[in-house]
DNA sequence: TAATATAGTATCAAAAAGGATACTATTGGA
DNA sequence: TCCAATAGTATCCTTTTTGATACTATATTA
């Protein structure tokens, strides 16, 4: 291993993916497209207007999802991936297949246990 | 992308990374093998002996870290990163090395900021 | 005139995470 | 006899995160 624990950057990454709703809004902003606010809260199911909010602000912070505001009404307000947040993708889906893998793990544990 | 928002796994591998001291604590198992309890307090600067417990007892729980208790007195326990914990290495080091870019980034924007 | 749609805020409450501190058992050594 | 060393627990407290709910503004439509 290459990483020094003492110069760790894990967990800037980590902050930025890390909250009960942040991966899922940026896997439907990869695999969807541009979206509304109000089409997110939809495909997001059981997220709150407050925590939606929240975590796209902070994913805007760090320039990771980009907001546009339609001067209409209704409100409009489009949501997207950025360029660099796309940048993300190969670590989700480093995740995504270790965690896939964890879940047969996990039962392959279960099963001797039992037998 | 090719993860599907509904049955994505990412979560389950952040839970596993997630916590105020998991990664540096098996950046130190990577780094350096097997550690005592007490190696591993020192090098870890700021965790509390509760916090350690309790962060190698989920590791353990995950079958990522082994823990070795030799029946001694005083007490000798050694934790090391086992086969399978290894396999997470690669997104440790992919998560290392976007937050090594990522601040780059943010001083970027900074500095168009400010001029 | 009243209801509807959208993208939020505000407020309060609950739960989860983290931290400080004190305490325990045991044995070898001074 | 008393202290040091190790790997924890137990208890209580604070902070952070998350959630539920109600509320707002305003042009359009019925």
């Amino acid at each position: 291993m290459t990483i020094e624990p003492e110069q760790c950057k894990v967990e800037d990454a980590l902050g930025i993916l890390v909250g009960k709703w942040k991966p899922i809004i940026l896997l439907h902003l990869l695999d969807k497209g541009t979206q509304r606010f109000s089409e997110l809260k939809r495909n997001v199911p059981g997220i709150t207007q407050k925590m939606l909010t929240k975590q796209l602000r902070e994913l805007e912070e760090e320039d990771i999802v980009e907001r546009v505001v339609y001067p209409q009404v209704p409100p409009k307000v489009e949501y997207s991936i950025t360029e660099y947040g796309r940048s993300l993708e190969p670590i989700l889906s480093a995740m995504h297949e270790w965690g896939k893998n964890h879940t047969l793990h996990k039962m392959n544990k279960q099963s001797k246990k039992s037998s």
